[in-house]
Parts: C-alpha cells; structure tokens; sequence
DNA sequence: CACGTTTGGTCGAATAACGCATACATTTTG
DNA sequence: CAAAATGTATGCGTTATTCGACCAAACGTG
C-alpha cells in the first residue's frame, strides 16, 4: 500500500470545505449536480458531504437545492467575539463613521487578498458596491487594497502584481501593472491611499494603514462620491478622521498584541 | 464487515467542523492538546485536522497554538452577497437606523437559536453587549428573541420553553418558564415584543417580526437605554420605524420567495 | 536548573469510510 | 411523452483514517 500523499491532511475534510466553498456570491441555491460540477468531486461524495453540512445545519434543503443557513456566520460570530470586535473595533468605528462624514470599514489581508471585517455608516448614503462582512476586496483598485500593498514586506506587493490578474473595473481602472505599482509606492510614500474611480464609477476611496509597514496587514477606509472628496478641505478632514481611527485601532485588543 | 451506521454521513467531516468550532467566543488561541479536550477527539485525529485548517487558511499556527485568521468571514461573506445584503438589507437598516434613531439590527432565528445577521448603528453610543454579525442571541431573554419564539409556529415556542437552560442575565431576568411564555403571548398578540433590562442591565430591546407568523424566523430590532424607550412618545416612534423598517424587509431579496 | 508532566510528532496495523460502478427511481427538459 | 439528467441506494475493492504506542520536545514547577 502506497504511502499517504501527506498524513497531515484530511483529504475529506478538504472536500467537505470544497462543497462548502461551492456556495458563492451568486450560486445560493445549488443542486447535487451543481456541487459536482463546482467541485470536481465524485457524485456520491458530494451527496454525502453536502447530507453532512445539512445535519451540521450549515445548509439546508429546498427541493432538490442545497441553501446555505445563517448558521455558517456563527463561524464569523467566533472570529468577532474572541477578537472584541463587537465591543471595542465596532464602537470605534460608529464613532469615526460619525467624524469622517462617510463610511468607515476596516479590513484585513488574508493570504493574496484582503477581507472586509466590519464597517460603519454614519448616515444613509447612495449604496455603493455594497460590501458585506467576508467581501473580498480589489487589491489593485481600492484604497484599502492599495494600502495593504503599500504596507507589505518589501518584495510582497512587486511579486503579487506580477503574478495577479488585472480586472478592469471601470473606464479609469488602471490596467498597466507599472502604473499600479507606481500607484502603490506613492501610497507607501504618502502614507495613505487615494483611488479616484477606479473600482466604481463615482466612488473615491481613501485608506490609512494600522500600524507599521510589515506589521498587522490592516487598514481603515471610507468611500464617497467624488464630487465630495475631491474638495480639498473635506479630503484632508476624512484624512485626517480616518489617521486618528487607525491609531485609536493599534490599542484594540485585536491589534495589541505583536 | 458490518455496515456503516449512516453513508450519508461523513464523520471525518463532521469531526474537522468540530475542530473548526472549538475556536469559539472565549477561545481563539488553542493547542492541539487544548482541541483534543474541547472536542474529545483523539490527539491524532485532532492533529491532522487543525494542519488541514491550517493549510485551507482558516487558521494559523503562532507558536503551539492555532489561531482562527479572518479568511473564516469569506464564509460569511458568500451568505451576505447570496443573500444581497449589502445592496439591500445593509442600507434598509441604515436608513432606519437614523430613522429610529439608534440601532437597527436583523436576526433570524437558526435552529433553537436566533443569529445576528447585521446591524447598523445611526450614531456613537454607549456600548451595550457588544453583539456582532454571528453572535448568538438569547430567545429567552432579549426581544428579539421573544419576538422570534412569538412568531414561530404554534407549538415551537412551548416545547422550546420546556427544553432550554434558563439563564439568569440580569436581576429583572424573568426565570419561571410560565413567565417567559405569557410575555412571549403578549409578544404574539401586540405584534412586538418589549424586553426591559432582562438581558443587560439598563438596556431595553423592542422588536418586529418580519413577515406572518410561522414564516421567515425573522425579526428586526433595536436596544436603547432603558430611559430612552420608557418614554412613551419615543418608544411609540422607535416601534413605528422598525415596523416600517420590518415590511420594507418583505420586499428585499432575502424575504421575498416563500 | 533539573525533572516530571504535558504536549507534539510519527508510524504501523486494523478497519471504517471512500470512491466508483451499477441499477433503479424521480425529475427535468426538449 | 420520451430521453436525458439527476437523485438515491448498494456492493465491493481500495485507501484514507483512526488509534494506540512510542519517542521527542516543550513547559511548568519546585
């Protein structure tokens, strides 16, 4: 009998995460056939993986469809709570909401992308992308994403932009990997990052870092409308709203630590 | 060889889900030894889950423990986008958040349990529990609980009183399981449910139903300073957003099939 | 700092579970 | 309405998983 690929990892449990992962942005209602084409995984394994997430309450059946629950954000709910999110980033980020005039989000880098953890909106606004808790996020055309590669190591940002897809989002998307790069180190130099249009059409983002370069891999942003940042007064204000956010977030059980 | 208890299950899958859950609200950094007790799964077994988390992303190794990182909320994030949260529900309890002029939340009830959906908060004000997206809520004790076990089918709600842990938040915590279910009737017949600081002292929550009864297991709610809402004016005005906020609900992606 | 305890890592053997093929039932589609 | 697609169930060979044993490493305590 041939010895095991690697002994330290549960091929199955690998799978199941698959067949869970199969449920995306915009596939909610996924049949068995679905899950085996999504997957690439033998049929009688995909039913039993998924009959497993349906008895864990993860998923649950319509019909011949698989639906995820609301249960899986109890997953989220863990990450929340054991990091204080719910009583220390949270209320930081009504408040700064309230400062800055415009939303304030906060995101993390994990692994080549980075995640919207939490966000506050100070007041009703014209719905933009409409982010959520767990959106992945533009590393080549946001604030936040440019931030987050103009704090890296130094080497990281150059061999991801190298190796990264360049997806046009708009008419003023950058699409040249030289112009972003270029973007980027002017972000590192500013200490801030500034994306006129280049995600959404209309939408500005800005973005500060948390911390040191090379440090949490996490920043604070807002987006308006680009009429509303474009004035220099406001821009420097929400600047100036969001550096105070980010260094009131260094002292949050979440970033104290390393 | 005698056959399998159920094929449809996989209890490899099942045991790398635990593994995933003993990371909980109290417990971020653990050991393999500290995951071994939490989930009473042999050493081996949890050994080679934890490395197949690990190398998924879900979690990372600093030093002997391992650590949930935020890729876990991309989980989350694939229910929000499914479900149009951002574009529509998001903004719906922005706008009644400021309408109402405090919090605006969703939960939706999972099982014997409610979940927070998301929230939004129209201005800074004092922390209260902390709640987060993923926290679980209590149906016994906070409004939108009750409202939760009011709009359930006939039956659920009696049969749950009869089963679940009676919890003792506060000193005003109703503890008498008959007591809980007369105000979870007065809850059914009002519509709304009322609960003045039995989940958290000097916090009163008010909550909606979304839908008919024995329909979506959804509420809207919000929790105010208790001297807030004993004002009659205020709370007649807080209750008139959230059911205005509750019927705009009806007509979001999430709540309109069924 | 030494030592006992706890925890981590590895491996072999047994076996439970998986994957695949097949067959039949049910649903969907043209 | 028939064919195709999909769901469900089962047998069986294969293999991944399990668990206990053993040793190494790390930790905690006196």
């Amino acid at each position: 009998m041939p010895k095991p690929v690697n002994r330290n990892i549960s091929t199955t449990f690998v799978k199941g995460i698959q067949v869970l992962k199969a449920f995306d942005d915009d596939n909610t209602h996924l049949t068995q056939a679905d899950l085996a084409v999504r997957t690439g995984l033998d049929r009688a394994s995909v039913r039993r993986l998924a009959l497993t997430l349906v008895e864990l309450g993860y998923v649950r059946q319509a019909g011949r469809h698989f639906v995820l629950t609301p249960q899986i954000l109890t997953l989220a709910g863990s990450f929340f709570q054991g990091n204080g999110v719910g009583v220390e980033i949270q209320p930081l980020l009504n408040r700064y909401s309230e400062r800055i005039g415009g939303p304030a989000s906060l995101a993390l880098r994990d692994g080549a992308r980075a995640v919207y953890v939490c966000q506050s909106a100070a007041r009703a606004q014209p719905v933009t992308f409409g982010f959520t808790v767990g959106s992945r996020i533009s590393l080549t055309h946001s604030a936040i994403g440019r931030m987050i590669l103009a704090w890296e190591k130094t080497g990281w940002s150059e061999n991801f932009l190298q190796e990264t897809e360049i997806v046009q989002h708009t008419a003023a998307s950058l699409t040249d990997r030289g112009a972003i790069l270029k973007a980027v180190t002017e972000a590192r130099a500013l200490g801030y990052a500034l994306v006129r249009e280049e995600f959404e059409p209309g939408v500005t983002g800005l973005a500060v870092p948390i911390g040191h370069a090379g440090g949490h891999g996490a920043v604070v942003g807002t987006s308006m409308p680009t009429a509303e940042l474009d004035d220099n007064a406001r821009r420097e204000d929400a600047l100036q709203g969001l550096r105070e956010l980010a260094r009131e977030m260094t002292h949050t059980r979440m970033f104290r630590q390393s």
